[in-house]
DNA sequence: AAGTACATCAACCGCTTGATG
DNA sequence: CCATCAAGCGGTTGATGTACT
């Protein structure tokens, strides 16, 4: 048997919160913690919420330590890189940013980051511009230092995208390795199909790596089908990542030292067709299951180049949207290591060039 | 000043996953 | 092994405030 409903949907409250509502929840998790069931609290303190929504209230407004707003440029950076690289995992965002919840950063990537990265700002008054109220942030909820409610705040300076300064002393971003690593112990999800061999790849599992590695290493070095990974890895200077010129489809991006060249060549068709009508073909008709995380980017890219409008790619190269799908056509080996290559790649890039991200600033 | 469009964000909805019986 | 449910998660919606015309 399983277990009892959570809650009678009939009889529970829903909409924004009230002042006495959260204080009545803080209070008591404060006091007794959440008891590891959060259908049963409401009851037990007498609130007509489900507890889901006691659940969110508390996860996103009312626990300690939560941040609203007034994102920082390093925060930006960090929100940009991860969705880039592994979409719209917005917990998995968010655990890298202390104080800051799914939801939020959910909302403030859909509002403004996206646009941002787009180009897309908001009309202003001149074109000089000029400050408005516009971009306030209004929130409810408690303060660190009791439970009065501000409704609107002043208004952040929208954030600048910059260039996260590397150190030898902090290692960030900074080399193919770390950020290879980072993305395997985010889960890397590189892609949608056979999901048992990227585990491989997350997976400490040492089948999969070559003898005598040690195991940092290894988590670097995996042999996927047999491949080592490296033999996958396309030079620094075969990739043309600098390059915001649009491809053409008869070079070559990849060089699969040690296997099958085909496998690329045969994907990408060594025609003259156009770059925008061959990408539009590979993603919309033959790649049903578009990458994640690059649908707006391609779409809103596309739109304007089909407008006749000279597209500036800015800091998404498109070979990324090319190759990934190109990728994902083919069902063969190596597939999903091309794909991380990509997601690498695609944070390396921004890590470098997120000041090329100021798109109409 | 009024109406409209747009931006923001809190909260809800519904799906997935893992635990439980 | 299966049915059921709680928790977690991402997508979407609706209320509200602000900017624009």
């Amino acid at each position: 048997m399983g277990r009892a409903p959570c809650c009678d949907k009939a009889n529970v409250k829903k909409g924004p919160w009230s002042p006495e509502e959260d204080a009545k929840l803080k209070t008591y998790i404060d006091q007794h913690g959440t008891g590891g069931n959060w259908i049963a609290l409401p009851q037990k303190i007498g609130l007509k919420r489900c507890g889901k929504s006691c659940r969110l209230r508390w996860l996103n407004y009312l626990r300690p330590n939560i941040k609203h707003g007034g994102f920082s440029e390093e925060e930006d950076n960090i929100i940009c890189s991860l969705y880039i690289s592994i979409g719209s995992r917005w917990s998995i965002i968010a655990a890298q940013l202390p104080g800051r919840t799914d939801n939020d950063i959910k909302n403030y990537w859909n509002t403004r980051l996206k646009k941002k990265l787009l180009g897309k700002q908001r009309k202003e008054k001149n074109g000089r511009g000029k400050e408005t109220s516009k971009g306030k942030q209004k929130y409810s909820g408690v303060t660190t230092d009791g439970l009065s409610y501000q409704r609107v705040v002043a208004p952040p300076p929208l954030p600048v995208l910059q260039p996260i300064p590397y150190s030898d002393d902090e290692p960030r971003f900074n080399n193919h390795a770390s950020i290879r690593r980072l993305l395997i112990k985010l889960g890397g999800k590189f892609s949608t199909e056979n999901q048992e061999n990227v585990d491989n790849l997350i997976k400490p599992n040492h089948d999969h790596y070559e003898a005598g590695v040690d195991h940092d290493q290894a988590l670097v070095q995996p042999v996927y089908n047999n491949i080592p990974i490296d033999h996958l890895i396309p030079s620094s200077d075969q990739i043309p990542l600098l390059n915001s010129t649009p491809p053409t489809l008869n070079s070559p991006h990849f060089d699969l030292v040690g296997t099958d060249h085909h496998i690329m060549s045969g994907i990408l068709p060594r025609t003259s067709v156009s770059f925008s009508t061959e990408l539009e073909r590979v993603i919309m008709y033959e790649n049903p299951q578009r990458l994640q995380g690059l649908e707006f980017f391609y779409d809103d890219m596309m739109n304007r180049a089909n407008c006749g409008e000279n597209v500036d790619w800015g800091g998404m190269n498109p070979n990324w949207v090319f190759a990934a799908s190109a990728s994902n056509c083919n069902q063969g080996f190596g597939q999903e290591s091309i794909l991380e290559e990509i997601a690498v790649d695609k944070v390396r890039y921004t890590m470098e060039h997120n000041s090329d991200l100021n798109v109409g600033k």
